[in-house]
RNA sequence: GCGCCCAUAGCUCAGCUGGAUAGAGCAACGGCCUUCUAAGCCGUAGGUCGCAGGUUCGAAUCCUGCUGGGCGUACCA
């Protein structure tokens, strides 16, 4: 906001260089205000002397020497102005400006940070939606904490979020699933038994079949039907996926079955739709979807020979259901392997008249994960896998949100399970976490001397100007910047993005805590450095509640 | 073959939709606890931003080609 200020008065400069006839109107809204990376370089730039130059064939310097005799009157906001460079005009602000973020971080408390950019948006997050066939593995759980983080930085700026969970707990698999469990369970009573060739190996079979035996006893011995065998296995899995879930703090607003679609008779009203409209025929005893006509490269079958509908069919049907659901943004979480679907669900609802551009597909690189040095092969057929829980067990929730959210979807990441379990006490979430119950302590400490106390109601009788070491004033200029990091954050489904800013922000705290005492004997510096105290607590807090984790107020 | 993603310090990764001297965390090396928590701080070292062209005042960033890896390219989901 403050960068708004000076760009507004930036504009100023540039409509009064235009009535003096210093520059021509053409430039307008090409220059931007950036916050430099280096020290030395102002709290702002701006390129506005680069830009016009180049329109205006002029020398940068110069025109930044026209600008800087402009600014030099806005003395409420602007304390220095020079050129570097090529021709940056860099802005140093007056000391108040950022003194200034204290009180309304004070009073805005845990809604600092927090906008409503996304006020009256629905918008529909859905990820995770593995079907109920094992329990959640690695590369589930960097979906699930992509999926929830992006869903809670959206509600922080004022979306209405809701989660889905889309499974189907028909078809192949599951049947594959039964006949697991039903082998198991023959081997538990010792019954004859075949193993079924594709067949689910996990452990955590023979605990559902075990679970038969114990409620059952060996009465379905001579049991033809799958489905006992099925229903129980999907009952104890999704209770476990659930159960994993809730332990990482993520629930959802609806779980949607795919079979659902079946019964309400949306798959063939989607075909038929295609088929009024001539995208669908019928070639090999299979439905083909018209999908070159389209502009896609081939032709998709949608319905088998054998009768049953591929994937696309129900992807598409379901998310024709979003959309009738009058969401105003659909946000798909998938891992890459998924990434052929998305042409065909994006095409197949533009044929049915809805517009794929409120569809974001966000597509996740895979974990690849190691285990001393070796790399695992994930798979939940073989079972040669590291579960969700077994991960929580090891490193704990709040480290592993933040290892999940540190890197950004569309590159893959490695997970050194050694490494992962050996560093937890090093940890870099523990960094930022450390960072608060320090502040914490001090606060403690100030309550013990009784030096005051601070909050939304007397901050108004701390002298501020006391603010000016470096260190406070980085640390006042990031705090500024934590709604905007938080809403490119949000806007751009970057989680990562936050973090980051967390970090950096957490060792601006350290450099400080380390320089300089906030508890003196100089009883005003004393009050005014509590008052930072205070609102840098409230920006830890708020950034570490938005992504899920804990703000330990002792370590 | 074709489509999408990736390639930046020894390792794991950032780099804000073209900006100034390329950044952090681990790992390495050297310092800092009678003072608000050393799960911390300060410093040193570490780079041809995969390769080659192009676009312009200016490229890690945009375009093209190549190399290397991942995922797809099913009447699997």
């Amino acid at each position: 906001m403050i960068r708004q200020q000076l760009k507004d008065v930036l504009q100023k400069c540039f409509t009064a260089g235009v009535q003096e006839g210093l520059w021509s109107d053409s430039g307008s809204g090409k220059f931007t205000v950036e916050q430099p990376k280096h020290e030395g370089q102002g709290d702002f730039s701006t390129n506005f002397a680069l830009v016009l130059a180049g329109i205006e064939k002029k020398n940068p310097r110069a025109i930044a020497a026209q600008l800087i005799t402009k600014l030099e009157v806005e003395t409420t906001l602007i304390a220095k102005v020079d050129v570097a460079g090529p021709g940056f005009v860099n802005i140093t602000v007056q000391p108040k400006v950022w003194q200034a973020m204290i009180p309304q971080i004070l009073a805005a408390g845990e809604g600092f940070g927090h906008s409503m950019v996304g006020k009256d948006r629905r918008v529909m997050v859905e990820f995770v939606s593995a079907n109920p066939t094992g329990p959640l593995s690695i590369g589930h759980g960097r979906q699930a904490i992509l999926g929830d983080s992006i869903a809670r930085l959206l509600e922080a700026t004022g979306h209405n979020v809701y989660r889905e969970y889309y499974y189907n707990n028909a078809g192949r698999q599951m049947r594959v699933l039964g006949e697991s469990t039903r082998a198991r369970y023959l081997e538990l009573i010792n019954r004859e038994f075949t193993f079924p060739e594709d067949g689910y190996q996990g452990e955590y079979i023979i605990e559902i079949a075990q679970s038969l035996v114990d409620e059952k006893g060996d009465s379905l011995a001579d049991c033809k039907e799958v489905d006992p065998f099925k229903e129980q296995a999907e009952n104890y899995i999704f209770k476990d996926i659930s159960a994993t879930l809730g332990r990482m703090g993520i629930t959802f607003d609806n779980y949607f079955n795919e079979r659902s679609l079946y019964e309400n008779g949306h798959i063939d009203d989607v075909v038929s739709k295609l088929r009024e409209k001539g995208l669908v025929y019928e070639k090999d005893d299979a439905t083909w979807f018209k999908t070159t006509e389209l502009g896609q490269p081939q032709d998709r079958v949608i319905i088998k020979s054998t009768g049953e509908p591929t994937y696309r069919l129900p992807d598409i049907a379901y998310h024709r259901e979003k959309f009738r659901r009058n969401f105003d943004w659909l946000i798909d979480i998938f891992g890459s392997d998924h990434i052929a679907t998305v042409p065909d669900v994006l095409s197949g609802v533009e044929a049915l008249g809805y517009d794929p551009k409120k569809v974001t597909v966000v597509l996740h690189q895979f974990v690849t994960l190691t285990r001393d040095g070796k790399q695992v092969k994930m798979s939940t057929r073989k079972a040669n896998f590291v579960t969700v829980d077994e991960l929580l067990d090891e490193v704990g929730v709040d480290p592993v949100r933040f290892f999940f959210m540190q890197r950004k979807a569309d590159s893959q990441m490695e997970f050194d399970l050694a490494l992962a379990t050996k560093e937890s006490q090093e940890n870099p979430v523990y960094y930022v976490q450390y960072a608060h119950a320090r502040l914490c302590s001090i606060l403690r400490q100030a309550e013990e001397k009784e030096v005051c106390a601070v909050g939304a109601d007397n901050s108004a009788g701390l002298d501020l100007s006391r603010l000016t070491e470096p260190e406070e004033i980085k640390l006042l200029k990031a705090m500024s910047s934590f709604p905007g990091e938080l809403e490119a954050s949000a806007l751009e489904l970057a989680p990562h993005k936050i973090i980051f800013f967390l970090m950096d922000f957490a060792g601006l705290l350290h450099s400080y805590y380390n320089k300089h005492k906030v508890l003196t004997d100089d009883v005003e510096l004393s009050r005014a450095r509590l008052g930072l105290i205070v609102a840098v607590q409230v920006v830890l807090k708020n950034g570490l509640d938005i992504c899920g984790m804990t703000a330990p107020e002792r370590m």
